[in-house]
DNA sequence: GTAAAATTAGACACCATTGTCTAAATCGTC
DNA sequence: GACGATTTAGACAATGGTGTCTAATTTTAC
């Protein structure tokens, strides 16, 4: 007889067995994301989750589904992350230029050097075609989202801050782009950029931006 | 047989057993592309090429070498393709804006949309920690040396526009980063731009270049 | 402590793939 | 048309992966 008919996976369900999936949705990101979805093989999710393969095939029922749920638990987080950073855009316009710089750099940790962020790249391009659903929900609600409430923080900087922006979604994207521009390629080969080279770029990228989109009196000299 | 009469672009190339060799490249090229290198059989790239499997073993010894061969074949395709592109870098003043608009497109359709281009991206992200040195060797190669072209043609424009630029390699860094900013997402899609959308998105983006790095009495009014 | 539930190791059938081999068919060139 | 080289289809062994099953063991709840 079952003790808990309602047993749901949270509450004080048994921890062991909550563990085990943990672990199991953490080696299993870790091999797709080293050997993408066909390349992976469940004996090594097993062995790297310190778990039976019995005991995967118990908790997803195939491969797929375990895929699945691995990809929906790091959209989660990454979002969740995400969000919260967003939260520390800037408000005010003394230091204009040091906040937003600040800014970028927390924006570009969590999107550049984050593990799972760039796990999602990756599946984006490889498995994508796929599960186009899956990916299309990913892209409306992370970086789709993302520039929506960017766009909407640099209109409201607008206000006090000394800026021309005449098309926010425009600003967002390109503030995106120009904060990205010196890690990208290196992001593209694995490399994690130092903390002082994330601050240069951030600034650098900065720089430009209110350059382009600051008022006159408000520039940075060149 | 049926696929290439005499379909091949070079004009006497025909000789069949060079045409097999084309034939299978292409065809390798197409499904590494699509399921990735675990995923792709030799079978399916024998169909899709109209050749038999024993034929692929013959001219190409194994899987890897074959696969070797294809980024071998696909980098010195891409490389060719974006050095002629830079050289057609606007040298002159007059339609600074139209001009290098022009050239941002150009660009983009060679890196964004070209499928060539795609596939390495691609590979880089799946496969890149298993053949370091090929994509090294793209790296140096490729983006490496065209950041430096396009640095040393700002250096070379900036004598002849009213440009105001410090740093040529940033300048170049950030006028790629921004040409991308509109196309990167959909292209992890897999969504082609229409000439339409990237006109206006280049044109943004060398808006905002301009605005940042041209001297006041040049800049664009908003 | 006990009983139910979860986990484990291992064997298993099944299937796809790689790479080899062979004999027949085809092609290129003279 | 003939001859050597190439290509082909198909069989083949070897390998490795998926997903199932079972029987034993461990964990957990009470």
């Amino acid at each position: 007889m079952k003790r808990n008919d309602f047993a749901s996976p949270d509450a004080r369900v048994q921890k062991g067995q909550l563990a085990k999936r943990v672990s199991i949705l953490e080696a299993a990101a870790d091999v797709f994301c080293r050997e993408g979805f066909s390349g992976a093989s469940i004996d090594e999710i097993a062995a790297e989750a310190g778990v039976s393969r019995q005991t995967i095939y118990n908790h997803y029922r195939e491969k797929e589904t375990l895929f699945m749920a691995v990809i929906q638990d790091i959209m989660d987080r990454t979002n969740g992350v995400l969000f919260s950073i967003l939260a520390t855009f800037p408000e005010t316009a003394d230091n204009l230029e040091e906040d937003l710089s600040a800014f970028a750099v927390r924006l570009n940790k969590s999107c550049i050097c984050n593990q799972d962020a760039k796990f999602i790249q990756k599946l984006i391009a490889t498995e994508g075609h796929r599960y186009p659903h899956l990916f299309q929900f990913w892209r409306e609600q992370g970086p789709g989202k993302t520039d929506r409430a960017l766009a909407a923080l640099f209109a409201r900087l607008a206000h006090a801050a000394p800026l021309l922006i005449d098309d926010f979604d425009l600003a967002a994207r390109q503030f995106i782009a120009l904060i990205k521009a010196d890690l990208q390629m290196g992001g593209l080969f694995g490399e994690a950029p130092s903390e002082a080279e994330l601050e240069v770029s951030a600034r650098r990228a900065v720089r430009t931006f209110l350059r382009a989109y600051g008022q006159p009196a408000a520039q940075t000299p060149a």
